[in-house]
DNA sequence: TTGAAAGCGTTACCAC
DNA sequence: GTGGTAACGCTTTCAA
């Protein structure tokens, strides 16, 4: 509760030196500066934010959009998007949609436009048009990590490529039987994730001249145990595929319980890849197309935080994020 | 950038009444309320946060600091946490220490003391008297999840009796020979958690009777690769335990891959429980004493959000959360 | 029911 | 190098 005024009295100067001396502006002279400090730091004064925001027009807090902070690509990119932030001494307010559709009027209206924040970043929305209009009205520095969004920068790996080479891979083992786990994700989220990943997925099995079942393109949620099950369902079939492309590390894993409760051998009678370099790919023996989302969105930050310093010109293109192949156990040539 | 003022020159009335219509307040005609709303929303006008929050001592944001994002308890909590603020119209500001203890300092003393939040949860954290102190001379209310701090409130289950339950359960069906998977938690988070537990596992193998051996004590650091790892180490020794207590779920996942990996049956030649109740848990068929995160979590904004309120006076007791057993498929009796 | 005006705690500009 | 003083955009009393 101690404000300005008081350690302006107490350092016997005016609060326009304490401001300068406590914000390390120049024009201030040493001992002034330290005996400010000093006297601060006794009465355990720190400057209101909501007040230095409305003075100065800055925050000094950036705005976070996650769809939800229980999948591992929204942490991974959080924990980057932080650790940026307290480079630059900025704090993060959480926005969390938590896929409830009926919420996004709130959080999109009420907090975000409350200029609470100085930019904004969101993780692997998809925005109605109204919603995009809004952002862009808000006029500060907004970027999407994950997914393209029209009229917006973004951060992401070329979803389509990345798939078409985790699919290249098990061609080049041999394989030629080849089922794919993708599935919609949840409403309000980039959808064009999950269709550009199977569309490589056909890319590469067109390339190589494969037939892509029906009914070997399942649909896994986007998570294990529905993965799990699905792939459970079809190895039940007579005929199954000898390999799997799972559109995430979770979906992988699902399908590679699947083999064991199938009584399978991975990679012998089934090869599996995914998409992510999950947490948990290591301990699985994943192969996998790995990914960075911690980079991607300590990247998207640091862009964000470059626009609001305003040395350079804000970039205005998007960027595409590296994904690669890493090799584990669960793939191997097939047995013919 | 609409300011409160073009709303009321727009609609003729004065920013006191414009302030009283938007904000639900009585004593304004319905017919002056109306035509305000509709001028706000036509020049789409938000309060500013920082604004409101000067001129009337409230933020409407809750702090929430947590040790890192990317771990299943604290995303639980924070989705717990999220709900019962979008009820109540608050917004999170996130603190995330991420384990580094040097930027403990610029959280606590920083940003927490900016008086940007109205009230403070803090989750699994263990405090330094100097870090304590702040909090408390903050004046405004708050409340740690996880693990019990001297002089902050707190939820969470009775580390010690679900410990004991878990170890119980393995001797009531016949197991003599156990083992604990423990293990200290980072630093600054709160270690009393792991050691109550190891105590609670001591606690039930002592009142049966049975020896506890110091070589059965494993450190698995909260983690499935290292717990995973260990267990392993463990099971290559000519005289192993029938059965593994693990202080977490992720531990016990751990073991359940090192028993598959040793070439043993679960449950047949080992009995493995954890506790959580993690999302993975059922996939792996992992009986667990089960914890609710995220019902603590959202118990935690509703008890601060009550004190705030300002209705009934504040609870100044902790909450002891509830666990209970989960049988799966993970543990059976021992085979002789 | 409405309006005028005094804050709220800073920052930033302009004098000195 | 330092101090005075308008903003900043609201909320809240007090009068009307």
């Amino acid at each position: 509760m101690t404000s300005i005024d008081d350690v302006a009295r107490a350092a016997g100067v005016s609060i326009a030196t304490v401001s300068r001396a406590l914000r390390g502006l120049p024009n201030v002279s040493d001992a002034t500066r330290s005996r400010v400090k000093t006297v601060a730091d006794e009465l355990g004064y720190v400057a209101s934010a909501g007040a230095s925001g409305l003075a100065s027009g800055r925050t000094l807090t950036m705005g976070v959009v996650v769809p939800s902070v229980s999948r591992w690509f929204y942490q991974m990119a959080l924990e980057g998007i932080d650790e940026e932030l307290r480079r630059a001494n900025y704090d993060m307010m959480l926005f969390n949609l938590a896929a409830r559709k009926g919420d996004r009027e709130r959080v999109f209206h009420r907090s975000i436009l409350r200029k609470r924040t100085d930019a904004l970043i969101a993780l692997c929305l998809e925005f109605t048009p109204s919603e995009r209009e809004q952002l862009l009205s808000l006029g500060h520095p907004t970027i999407v990590i994950g997914g393209p969004v029209k009229g917006i920068r973004h951060i992401g790996i070329d979803e389509r490529a990345t798939a078409r080479a985790a699919t290249q891979h098990l061609i080049t083992l041999g394989h030629r039987r080849i089922a794919h786990v993708g599935g919609d994700d949840d409403e309000g989220l980039n959808r064009r994730v999950p269709l550009d990943r199977r569309r490589g997925f056909r890319d590469a099995m067109e390339a190589a001249g494969l037939a892509v079942r029906p009914e070997w393109l399942l649909s896994g949620r986007f998570s294990l145990a529905p993965s799990r099950a699905v792939v459970n369902e079809m190895l039940a079939s007579a005929e199954r595929p000898t390999a799997i492309v799972a559109n995430s590390d979770e979906m992988a894993i699902g399908a590679i319980m699947a083999a064991h409760d199938s009584g399978l051998q991975v990679p012998g009678d089934l090869s599996v890849i995914g998409i992510d370099n999950h947490d948990l790919a290591e301990s699985f023996g994943l192969t996998t197309m790995a990914q960075d989302p911690f980079e991607q969105g300590a990247l998207g930050a640091r862009i964000l935080l470059d626009d609001l310093g305003g040395i350079v010109p804000p970039r205005r293109t998007s960027v595409t994020a590296p994904s690669h192949l890493i090799v584990r156990t669960s793939t191997a040539p097939p047995i013919h």
